[in-house]
DNA sequence: CTCATTTTTTGACATATGTCAAATAGAGTA
DNA sequence: TACTCTATTTGACATATGTCAAAAAATGAG
């Protein structure tokens, strides 16, 4: 995604495509920031260029993480992807003081789709990242929570570093107790 | 991905648009023919028109399979759709006789990425795809293996009519014993 | 620094599901 | 139809993880 509407430039720094300039804005926002709640329409996309945010869901009054985003990663409310009328059931939050490429869905898919070479970049970015979720879904199910866990730990340690452990439970769809005795047993 | 490379006629049948009757073949293959056997490169997508195919892999020396093919859904080698050089664990199979649509994936994109319209319409689908994949992940969590089973059942009826509970079983991940006992529970 | 609040850990116990073994049912073939 | 092989069901038991309750540790405000 950040190929199709930015690039790195010589001194090695994110930089936005011109034809994207206006459909985008480049925001600092503080931790705690909602940048979706349930229930509104999900106008925007967001793009984490540096931080950490979580999308998550209230199931029987519980608080589910689903998603984590950290730096240089996409975050959006999925389930109104198709249908901006629908009521979203998600919320999005910062977890730290973040920068973020906030983008109204609409009008950054005209710029793509009035662009071939943007087209077919986001194709093909899409297709990757359709393989990478199905491949991510079968490969799960082969490990443990604790892989999962210690997964985590070494490829997002910030995520580790500054999410409470009951978000963490929640995306790996364990109860805090267990992640607790992972984390035990993983000392020992 | 059907409104991609077919259209309905006005018979109300599927019918391959012109700009693809030559990277499409349509084939009416038996039961048990391998559309994709593991360690080959992938050359192919295809498309079950009308029939049911599975895709599995070994692990451990167990057949589990990761996705059920049925009329009017495509199936592919997943874990190779990006390098076509990589050897895949893959392996796909028809379950009962049908009618498949083969198509070399290489010159299917390159139909695909030579046409505007066709370009945005596969994107559509695509994002659409990710976002039903991604739904479907969150919402699995909060279902048991009984209520994934039985939404198979209405669902797919064909599945369970053709398909060995050993396969159902490996796809809903639990073992063989647990979807009997399922199946005997629903009938009390 | 201290106190109050939140987060994490630990313990005890219940339950769902896996594994292994054996019995039963069903399908295919001569 | 009878026989063989495969698929499914059932039983006994082990284990992982959830739930509830309480203790301990960490965090943050004043």
């Amino acid at each position: 995604m950040i190929n199709v509407f930015a690039f790195v430039n010589e001194e090695g720094r994110y930089e936005v495509q011109d034809d994207f300039k206006d459909v985008l804005t480049i925001k600092y926002l503080p931790q705690k920031t909602m940048l979706h709640k349930e229930g509104t329409p999900a106008e925007c996309n967001f793009f984490i260029i540096k931080g950490i945010a979580r999308c998550f869901m209230f199931k029987e009054g519980k608080d589910i993480t689903t998603y984590f985003a950290v730096d240089n990663t996409p975050i959006a409310a999925i389930d109104v992807i198709e249908d901006v009328n629908k009521r979203s059931f998600l919320n999005i939050e910062l977890l730290v003081d973040s920068i973020v490429a906030e983008m109204n869905s609409k009008k950054v898919m005209n710029v793509i789709f009035n662009n071939h070479e943007y087209t077919e970049k986001y194709c093909v970015y899409l297709n990757k990242e359709y393989a990478k979720l199905a491949m991510n879904q079968i490969s799960n199910r082969f490990t443990t929570a604790k892989d999962r866990y210690n997964k985590l730990c070494s490829d997002y340690p910030q995520i580790i570093k500054h999410v409470k452990l009951s978000h963490i439970a929640s995306y790996l769809d364990i109860s805090l107790e267990t992640l607790s005795r992972i984390r035990a047993d993983n000392k020992r």
